[in-house]
RNA sequence: GCCUCAUUAGCUCAGUCGGUUAGAGCGGCGGACUGUUAAUCCGUAGGUCCUAGGUUCAAGUCCUAGAUGAGGCGCCA
């Protein structure tokens, strides 16, 4: 690490890191260029740091920061700078520089810093260095990965992933819900959400055994079998039938061989439960948390959006028209956020597919045939992006195709089958979105059910304790927050909005 | 897990019917440049044509298998 000033780097780094705030180390003042912009302090001197995008005309440095998409302007002398600091002025070198700042003399901006001073932190070797001063494919940089921070879309996409994460707990705050964290490692696989990863110390190599030759997990580090968790809703139930409302928001862990553009082996889930809340009051919560996250980035990214919106409308340039966006990005988010959500049941959905002229010229891959079936991508798309043309809350599935502890709705006349009350969202592009239901809370009725679908009674002794004592109806949905980033941003594989993606094969850096 | 497509310079890609010395743009490097905006101009280097087999007088090009990547489906959030 290059000497900032000498005796005191510890202390600056820490404060750089911890509190991003202002103070670099004591004698220097670091201005984050986002404010630089937003205050146009012309006239005062101001240090800026960041790495350099573009050296032009050996006077022009682009200078991004990280700090907002945007970049400043830092003209330089190159006599008063001398040879060795100018050749060191490179794509992708850290800098800092010390300068007034003053109205620009340049079309492309309105302020630029003159720069009286230039440091050199640290040097970039471009014959070397992965990233180069042009567009680079997505899949490229999913390979440096540890690098595409510093790209312009990958700059957006966190900056506006943490408006979203931070918007999340400020919804749920402000309306009185309480963060809880459930466990990671857990013991409970009888949910059947998905394949789990299995968590133990015990030597792979050398397995203890049971005299009947069955792995000896009173061995492993807990004692018994133990997973990475596919979900927090059980324990969330637990907490929300005592404070209320709560919600979780944390990784999630499912091994299943998943190869999709809106699928991971890890990512985070908000999973908000809500004691004395029937489905109608779930579907509206979820309703405003989208509308408020999405209204939420719309604020406070504008910028960030404006990047994005006219980086798809690039890559689309080469689909033909029929794949492209029907909206442009920000258009359509301000969509999401102004028009009430489509909501029908499974039975009319199955109505609207049946009489649907894809279903009819025999387009679909699986024809729409009886009441009972499972809808597949191709029914929700047609459902979202071609009758409804909006968000969708489809409700009360058919109690056989979802999962066991949805409550089981009153027999209904003109459905045919029993069915349970539970919701999905779905969202133009993403599909899936919002997974969730109302909970079955009658203990006879839930038991009947476990009973029938082979799920172990002695193993959720706890999550049934619940219905045992004091039990009432609540509801909860698990929030997808990565299809969420998608969404917002733009980016069609979901592998581009979180930092570091996990799945099968790849658990690079 | 299944299906389809792709893999050629650092990156993005072209490469005709199987035929002589595999090309371009961008990027890199060297140089010029005191108002640039993906700067510009001049010069220059850079190749295991994914891997292993096979067909053929001859393979970047055809065949088989594998690897890797992308898209779609299933599972879901």
């Amino acid at each position: 690490m290059p000497a900032l000033s000498p005796g005191r780097q510890t202390e600056g780094f820490f404060l750089f890191g911890a509190c991003a705030g202002h103070v670099f180390n004591d004698d220097m003042k670091r201005t984050k260029i986002a404010e630089v912009l937003t205050k146009e302090p012309i006239g005062q001197e101001v240090t800026v740091m960041g790495w350099v995008r573009a050296f032009r005309n050996n006077q022009f440095i682009a200078l991004n920061d990280g700090s907002c998409a945007r970049h400043l302007q830092v003209v330089v002398n190159p006599e008063q700078l001398g040879e060795q600091t100018l050749s060191r002025i490179k794509f992708g070198a850290a800098i800092g520089a010390v300068g007034r700042v003053v109205e620009s003399q340049g079309k492309g901006q309105r302020i630029e810093v003159e720069a009286r001073e230039v440091t050199i932190y640290g040097d970039c070797d471009l014959e070397k260095y992965p990233l180069q001063p042009k567009k680079l494919s997505l899949e490229y940089l999913r390979e440096h990965a540890h690098l595409r921070f510093r790209t312009n879309t990958f700059g957006a996409v966190f900056r506006v992933r943490h408006a979203l994460a931070y918007a999340v707990h400020q919804f749920f705050h402000e309306r009185g819900f309480f963060y809880l964290h459930t466990p990671i490692i857990t013991a409970s696989d009888a949910e059947g959400a998905g394949e789990m990863f299995r968590v133990t110390t015990l030597p792979l190599d050398n397995v203890p055994r049971t005299p009947d030759g069955q792995v000896d997990y009173k061995q492993d580090f807990f004692g018994r079998p133990t997973n990475l968790t596919v979900s927090g809703q059980l324990e969330a139930e637990l907490g929300a039938l005592a404070l209320g409302e709560v919600y979780t928001f944390g990784p999630t862990f499912r091994a299943e061989n998943s190869n999709t553009t809106r699928h991971l082996a890890e990512f985070w889930m908000i999973e908000p439960e809500v004691a004395f809340a029937d489905l109608e009051d779930n579907a509206n919560l979820a309703e405003a948390m989208l509308q408020y996250v999405c209204r939420y980035a719309l604020e406070h990214c504008p910028e960030d959006l404006q990047l994005l919106e006219e980086r798809l409308l690039e890559e689309e340039k080469v689909k033909p028209q029929d794949q492209r966006s029907p909206m442009p990005l920000r258009e359509k988010i301000r969509f999401v956020v102004d028009n009430r959500f489509e909501r029908l049941t499974y039975t009319e959905a199955i109505e609207i597919l049946k009489n649907s002229p894809p279903n009819k010229k025999g387009k679909f891959q699986f024809p729409i045939e009886r009441w009972g079936a499972d809808l597949q991508s191709e029914h929700e798309r047609y459902l979202v992006e071609k009758h409804f043309q909006k968000p969708v809350i489809l409700t009360n599935y058919p109690a056989a195709i979802k999962a066991f502890y949805m409550r089981l709705d009153d027999p209904k006349e003109g459905v045919p089958g029993p069915t349970v009350a539970a919701m999905d969202i779905l969202f133009p592009g993403i599909g899936e979105i919002v997974g969730g239901s109302q909970r079955e809370e009658r203990l006879d009725v839930l038991l009947q059910k476990m009973r029938d679908m082979n799920i172990p009674e002695d193993e959720l002794y706890w999550f049934l304790d619940t219905r045992r004592f004091g039990t009432c109806p609540h509801a909860g949905f698990g929030l997808g927050f990565e299809r969420l980033v998608q969404f917002v941003t733009g980016m069609s594989n979901i592998r581009d909005v979180i930092a570091f993606p996990r799945y099968p094969g790849n658990a690079e850096f």
